[in-house]
DNA sequence: TCTGGGGTCCTAGGACCC
DNA sequence: TCTGGGGTCCTAGGACCC
C-alpha cells in the first residue's frame, strides 16, 4: 500500500535571529534583555538589531548619527561589525544543521534550506523543534524555522514564526488551510524576491497580498514581467521550482570597497586606499585558487549632502588571467589615472574582479602573451609566500603603493572607522573570553 | 561632521556577422 | 541611392537578496 502523508520535498528554512547581535550576546551574558545594535563598517548604519533595540523604534538601515541621541538615552549597547566572529559561529550553526540533514544548501551567513524527502507534516515538525533546541543548547543562537514544500513559502512560513509568538519560532505551511493563512496575512514586499520596485508595479495593478497574487496566472505574468515573477507565483502555490539557490564552486566575482572615513580629494590617497582594496581581493581570489582576466574599477562622491556628485565606473582585460597583486594594482594605477577627475570629494571607491579560470588548471598560452610556466610558477610560488606570512602576521608584507606609510593598521584606522569592536573571541586566542 | 558591503540574476540594446 | 533580418555575443543597468 502506499505510504499517505508522504510529501516528496519538504524545506525547512533555518534562519538566525538578530544573528550579528545574537553573535555578540553569546560572550556578553550581562546584555541579556538590554537594547544592542551592530553597526556596519564605519559605525555608518545599524545592520543588526536586537529586540528590544527594535522596540524602541531604531529602523534597520538607520544612520548613526541621526538616532544618537537615542542610543544615548536608552544606553543601546553598540558594537562594529567583527565578521571573523560572525563567520565562526555561523560555521558552527550550519555544523550542527548538517548533523540533522545532508541535504542542506547555505543560502547565507545566517540562514540554510534543510531539504528533506518523503517526510509527513507530523515529522517534519518534530524535527524542527529538535533542531531548534538543539542550535540553542550547543551555541546559544535562537533559530527560527519555516516548513514548506518551496523555498519561497518556507521563507514566508519563517518569517510568520517570527513575528507570531504563539508559534514558539516554528511554523509549517505544509497543509492547505495553514498555507492559505500565512498568504492571506503576507504583504506583497514580504515575499522573497519582491523589492520595492515590483511592490510598486504589482500594487499598482490591484494586488495587495501574497494570496491574490498566488491567483494570478503564472504564464500570463511571466509575458508582462519576468521569468522570475512567474517562478515566485508558483512556489505560492508550493510548487517547488527554484532548483538550487547554491552554486558554491563558481562565484563569479570578487568585489572590494569601502566607504572612506574621510571624504579623499587627492587621487594618491584613493590609489593608495585602492591598492589595498586589490591587495585583499587578489589573496582571496588565490585562496580560492583562481585567476581572473578582468578589473573593473569605481570612484564615487557620496549620494548625500549638496556637494557636486560624480560616479565613474572603468574596466580593463588583462592580457592573461592571474593573481598576480602587482598585475592588478599596476592596473588599478592606469584606470584611476582614466576616470578620476579633479574637484570632487570622494567617499568611495572599490574594484572588481571577474571573469575568472582555475589557477589549477591554467596553462600559459601558444602566443606567449602568457609568462611561461616556470615564471608563472614563481610569481605564485612569491604571492602565496606573501600570503603565508600575511596570515600568521597580519600586513607584514605588503604593496608598494603603501610604503610610504610606516604602519599600515595606523593608515587604515586614519580612513575606517570601528570605534565599537568587541573581541574577536573565538577566532584569535589572544582574545578568548576570561572565565571568573 | 557622520548615510554599508558583497553578491546574483535577468533583460534590453548595441555590435557584429552572414 | 537603396539600407533585410536573424543569430550570437557582450555589456550596462536594473532589481533583488542578506
Amino acid at each position: 500500500m502506499k505510504e499517505i502523508n508522504k510529501l516528496s520535498m519538504v524545506y525547512l528554512l533555518c534562519d538566525c535571529n538578530n544573528f550579528f547581535v545574537s553573535c555578540e550576546k553569546i560572550f556578553r551574558p550581562d546584555l541579556k534583555n538590554r537594547p544592542v545594535a551592530v553597526l556596519s563598517n564605519n559605525d555608518g548604519i545599524v545592520v543588526s538589531r536586537s529586540n528590544e533595540t527594535k522596540n524602541l523604534g531604531i529602523a534597520m538601515g538607520s544612520p548613526v548619527f541621526k538616532i544618537q541621541d537615542k542610543i544615548n538615552r536608552y544606553k543601546i549597547e553598540t558594537f562594529s561589525s567583527n565578521f571573523s566572529l560572525y563567520l565562526n559561529i555561523s560555521n558552527r550553526v550550519m555544523l550542527c544543521l548538517e548533523s540533522f540533514c545532508q541535504d542542506i544548501e547555505v543560502y547565507s551567513v545566517d540562514e540554510a534550506f534543510l531539504c528533506y524527502r518523503n517526510i509527513t507534516e507530523a515529522e517534519a515538525i518534530k524535527t524542527a523543534k529538535k533542531i531548534r533546541a538543539c542550535v540553542l543548547k550547543q551555541i546559544g543562537i535562537t533559530v527560527g524555522i519555516g516548513v514548506a514544500t518551496s523555498k519561497t513559502l518556507a521563507k514566508l512560513a519563517n518569517h510568520y514564526a517570527k513575528i507570531n509568538s504563539y508559534t514558539g519560532g516554528i511554523f509549517s505551511a505544509l497543509s492547505d488551510d495553514k498555507r492559505q493563512k500565512i498568504l492571506i496575512e503576507s504583504p506583497l514586499k514580504e515575499i522573497w524576491g519582491i523589492g520595492p520596485s515590483s511592490e510598486e508595479k504589482l500594487t499598482n495593478e490591484g494586488f495587495k497580498t501574497a494570496y491574490s497574487l498566488s491567483k494570478a496566472d503564472p504564464e500570463v505574468m511571466r509575458k508582462k514581467y519576468n521569468i522570475n515573477l512567474s517562478r515566485t507565483i508558483n512556489e505560492l502555490n508550493g510548487i517547488d521550482c527554484i532548483e538550487s539557490i547554491v552554486d558554491s564552486d563558481c562565484q563569479n566575482q570578487i568585489m572590494w570597497s569601502r566607504s572612506f572615513k574621510n571624504r579623499l580629494t587627492k587621487i594618491d590617497d584613493i590609489y593608495e586606499a585602492l591598492a589595498n582594496y586589490v591587495s585583499c581581493a587578489c589573496e582571496k581570489l588565490r585562496s580560492l585558487e583562481l585567476y581572473a582576466k578582468k578589473m573593473a574599477l569605481f570612484i564615487r562622491t557620496s549620494y548625500f549632502g549638496n556637494a557636486k556628485k560624480y560616479s565613474n565606473e572603468i574596466a580593463i582585460c588583462l592580457e592573461y588571467p592571474c593573481s598576480d597583486t602587482r598585475v592588478f594594482a599596476s592596473a588599478a594605477k592606469i584606470l584611476l589615472d582614466r576616470i578620476f577627475v579633479d574637484g570632487y570629494e570622494y567617499a568611495k571607491a572599490g574594484i572588481i574582479l571577474y571573469e575568472f579560470t582555475d589557477s589549477r588548471t591554467f596553462q600559459s598560452d601558444l602566443f606567449n602573451k602568457a609568462p611561461n610556466q616556470s615564471e608563472l610558477n614563481k610569481n605564485n610560488n612569491l604571492m602565496n609566500a606573501v600570503d603565508k606570512i600575511n596570515k600568521d602576521n597580519k600586513d607584514t608584507i605588503y604593496l608598494g603603493a603603501l610604503h610610504s606609510l610606516t604602519k599600515v593598521e595606523n593608515k587604515k584606522k586614519d580612513k575606517i572607522n570601528k570605534d565599537h569592536f568587541s573581541k574577536r573571541y573565538t577566532a584569535s586566542f589572544d582574545e578568548l573570553p576570561e572565565v571568573f
